[in-house]
DNA sequence: TCTTCATGTTTACGTCCGTAATCGTTGGCT
DNA sequence: AGCCAACGATTACGGACGTAAACATGAAGA
């Protein structure tokens, strides 16, 4: 299931909260896009037409909320990076912030707090 | 400067070895993807029209080398991700994997080290 | 020199994406 | 009952992408 960006940014505001309506999904997500409501509704469509969302009547509305879960997405997203840029490998993608992207300290700490937490 | 997936294939052949020939390309890729030699001849153009690679002559040929650094590609790329998914912060993905995607002991061991290293 | 082959350039075309306007339907108001 | 506004559905359209064939050009061999 293939999301492109701008139907992410769609899921995304799903995924903060949820169900939403269509006008709900567009006041969260079009100012800041600058798009239009109608652009909106076009992008729910085809999140429709693909599965990773679903919706339900509510009234005269619909209500919609994710199908795909964000954990679903986030893996396949990073894996997919992971493999096409680190050969499948965490580590050198972490060396390469390390080295590019001045880990700030808090970054350090929680790194090093999530491998202690992870050793036997 | 934007790469699409096809064409990022292209760039990796160049960013393992270069220069390269068209040929070369395609005897490093074609195969593997499925593509004829057209569709790298074709790829080529589109990046050299981007400026991602640049071109030599060397006799009846060409010789392709990166433009784009392979280095500022995955820089870009790893933090678009970083800003998409994780609130550009490299913990919450680090810690994603460690859920999902069970490290493996040296993926610990390798990330540990570098950790380390990274203090004063 | 003329032809041919290799190599790069141009053109092609169906699909997806971003962006949006328009259409059709249906519930609510008068 | 009839009209209007609100919604979702359909249609549109230019650009990028994946894939590839056709074309041009120049060098090498006959």
């Amino acid at each position: 299931m293939k999301i492109s960006t701008a139907e992410s940014v769609v899921m995304g505001a799903l995924w903060r909260r949820c169900p939403l309506t269509a006008e709900e999904i567009a006041g969260e997500v079009a100012a800041d896009q600058g798009w239009t409501e109608a652009t909106v509704k076009t992008l729910i469509n085809r999140l429709l037409n693909k599965g990773a969302i679903g919706a339900e009547r509510e009234g005269r509305k619909y209500l919609y909320r994710p199908v795909l879960a964000r954990e679903a997405y986030v893996e396949a997203e990073s894996q997919g990076l992971l493999d096409r840029l680190f050969d499948g490998r965490l580590a050198p993608l972490v060396s390469h912030f390390s080295e590019t992207n001045k880990l700030t300290p808090e970054d350090v700490a929680e790194l090093k707090k999530l491998i202690e937490d992870f050793e036997p």
